[in-house]
DNA sequence: ATTAATTTTGCAACAGCGTTGCAAATGAAT
DNA sequence: ATTCATTTGCAACGCTGTTGCAAAATTAAT
């Protein structure tokens, strides 16, 4: 678990520390996404917000996690499962918001759908945040 | 238009009141979605923000203006189009945001597509928000 | 038209989220 | 071990949104 952590930053020409290694596992071991509160309560030992902010931050810039916009205007991030890099990302699955337990999924097997703009309009990006309950909650 | 907007308080028995005449007629007169702080800028006079927060909560609250979720987690108003009404929103449309001038569009002829998750996931609400260039700024 | 009851508003205070500057601590390289 | 670059913690700040409460405005009743 450690190794694989370990090698992620080395790849992303980050340098080691405990901070880093930390949330990278936390993000590891979630099958959930995570808010910046999610990590600060479950991080062993103690690190400052400004740290965590930082980091992930650093970790979006280097295409190791995504944002996930909420509808309750809050960020979410979670580990990129496709071939993300430094400035390019390519998260485009649905995203799932369980109205009960409040957990946010990466639906990654599914797909975007094509959305029809005017034909005067240049789509850049779509975003799809599905709300409604879990397969845990019902 | 004066006319019209203050039907619409009486029709959903709210108090006729300058803050809520002069709310309700920027969104009239604007083809774009509104932020609070949109609101605060544009209105003549000068309105606390308080006020203007919980105007734009009562005008959820009857169906009169929707909120739009987006990525750069801010809140952007608009008026129903639909028949909405007291704890009854339908406001299934497409919204679009221009990352050039930063516009956010309602557009309402382009309805949601169905996205297919999990099988025994539960959905109640699907939000779409497209990020690109608008027809004025292309 | 006055008065009384209800609703709305402005102000002050507060909490939460995220950012910045800077000095101290840590990590990487030699 | 020493040096250099990066990261961290702390303090401070700005922005967004909320709450309590008294004053003002609106509505309803007389
Ligand atoms: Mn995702
Ligand atoms: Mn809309
Ligand atoms: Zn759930
Ligand atoms: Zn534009």
């Amino acid at each position: 678990m450690k190794d694989v952590v370990i090698d992620i930053l080395k790849h992303n020409q980050l340098s080691i520390t405990d901070n880093r290694l930390g949330i990278l596992e936390l993000f590891q071991k979630s099958s959930k996404a995570l808010s910046h509160a999610d990590i600060e309560r479950l991080s062993e030992k103690h690190f400052d917000r400004v740290t965590i902010y930082r980091t992930l931050q650093t970790f979006v810039d280097k295409g190791i996690i995504h944002t996930i916009p909420t509808a309750d205007n809050s960020i979410m991030y979670a580990l990129c499962k496709e071939a993300c890099s430094e400035g390019h990302h390519h998260d485009d699955h649905v995203h799932f918001l369980c109205g009960q337990c409040g957990t946010t999924y990466c639906l990654d097997n599914i797909s975007i759908p094509e959305v029809n703009v005017p034909k005067d309009f240049i789509v850049h990006q779509t975003n799809v945040l599905v709300n409604g309950v879990c397969k845990n909650c019902r």
